[in-house]
DNA sequence: TCTGGGGTCCTAGGACCC
DNA sequence: TCTGGGGTCCTAGGACCC
């Protein structure tokens, strides 16, 4: 017996959760993202296969994906539907005895288990989903959660047989012939970088100096790249329940906002929206974000620790209105968002 | 191809205090 | 008259992830 990771991912979620519901819609490219109309200021929230197929990814316009592939399916993303499905999922892996489950995401979780044969967990999770759900899922096994979650990408169609194994024993093998992108933390700004450092491949970053990277990337970043380059991570799965740490909505307006007082008003909505929610999980705030996206796309937040913490929405409110008036700008507006931070645990 | 919404964490500079 | 360090808080922005 010994201690392994499991992480689950479910197979191109909204998707297949839409096609659950219109089982007329399986085997057709389906595209989820915003109210489902590709004419629409809107991104792409998940594709299905058959839309992959067209080129069609997550983050890529709704316009674009029509353009690619017309015939797809467009439907609305419907939020508290997805949240529904993935609690009875995440209560599907929760009811195996023995595990503790870290969820990740609507569609996504490590699982910690004792055990002597964790392939053999896998496919006893994969067929409980889909025997309870009838949503697939791929599995990535690991000797610790960076190695689980990359495992995964091995496990997908296309790619793999549902499950794969990376630990210590295969990470040389496996990883350090790629580009430092492949690792969960690595973006493309980072592996840019990196690269004008010299450091392409995931065996490079392995061998680099934590110190160095310290003094050119960040006192905590740079040596925590060198450890994701050797597939260091953080090995037990935690159970307790998170605690967020902020809580905000935003919008971009299909027509941007010319009139300032507009501005204003919609600021306000957005805070009282907030503010209902902090109150009815009784967590006060004690900070405030507004953030401004202007014409055509350069976005900028300002933000203020409140006098008070609260949860009154006349008071939040009034608090964003106050930081909204800092910002030095007047041009149009293509997006506001407002964040409610919430005081450390 | 004109680029969503909801989050988390890190960094760096300045203020302020001792 | 000129100049220490250390510590903490605040703020804006960057980067990444789902």
């Amino acid at each position: 017996m010994a201690y392994w990771v499991l992480h689950v991912d479910l197979d191109q979620f909204l998707a297949a959760v839409e096609v659950l519901r219109r089982p007329e819609l399986a085997g057709r490219p389906v595209v989820v993202g915003g109210k489902g109309d590709p004419t629409q200021r809107a991104v792409v929230a998940t594709a299905s296969y058959e839309a992959r197929a067209f080129g069609v990814r997550s983050g890529m316009p709704l316009r674009t994906a029509a353009k690619r592939c017309p015939d797809a399916v467009f439907l609305p993303a419907d939020n508290a539907h997805y949240e529904e499905v993935s609690e009875e999922v995440m209560a599907t892996l929760r009811d195996r005895p023995g595990v503790v489950v870290e969820v990740m995401g609507w569609d996504e979780a490590f699982v910690g288990a004792e055990t002597g044969d964790p392939e053999a967990l896998a496919a006893a999770i994969r067929s409980d989903v889909l025997e309870r759900t009838r949503l697939r899922c791929c599995v990535g096994i690991g000797d610790n959660m960076l190695r689980a979650k990359l495992a995964t990408g091995f496990a997908k169609p296309g790619a793999g047989e549902g499950v794969y194994r990376l630990t210590a024993a295969n990470w040389a093998e496996v990883m350090h012939h790629r580009d430092t992108r492949a690792l969960w933390g690595i973006g493309a700004k980072t592996a840019r970088k990196l690269a004008e450092r010299g450091i392409t491949t995931v065996g490079e970053l392995a061998a680099a100096d934590p110190a160095a990277l310290a003094a050119e990337l960040g006192p905590a970043l740079g040596p925590w790249y060198v450890q994701l380059g050797r597939g260091i991570g953080r090995v037990v799965v935690e159970g307790t329940p998170w605690v967020p740490r902020s809580r905000s909505h935003e919008t971009t307006f299909q027509e941007n906002l010319t009139e300032w007082e507009d501005v204003r008003i919609e600021v306000a909505a957005l805070a009282r929206r907030v503010a209902a929610e902090i109150a009815g999980a009784g967590r006060p705030a004690v900070r405030v974000a507004v953030k401004v996206r202007f014409a055509p796309f350069s976005t900028s937040t300002r933000s203020a620790t409140l006098d008070a913490p609260t949860t009154d929405a006349e008071r939040f409110a009034a608090a964003a209105l106050d930081v909204l008036e800092r910002f030095p700008s007047r041009r149009a507006v293509r997006l506001l968002g407002v964040r409610a931070e919430f005081a450390p645990v």
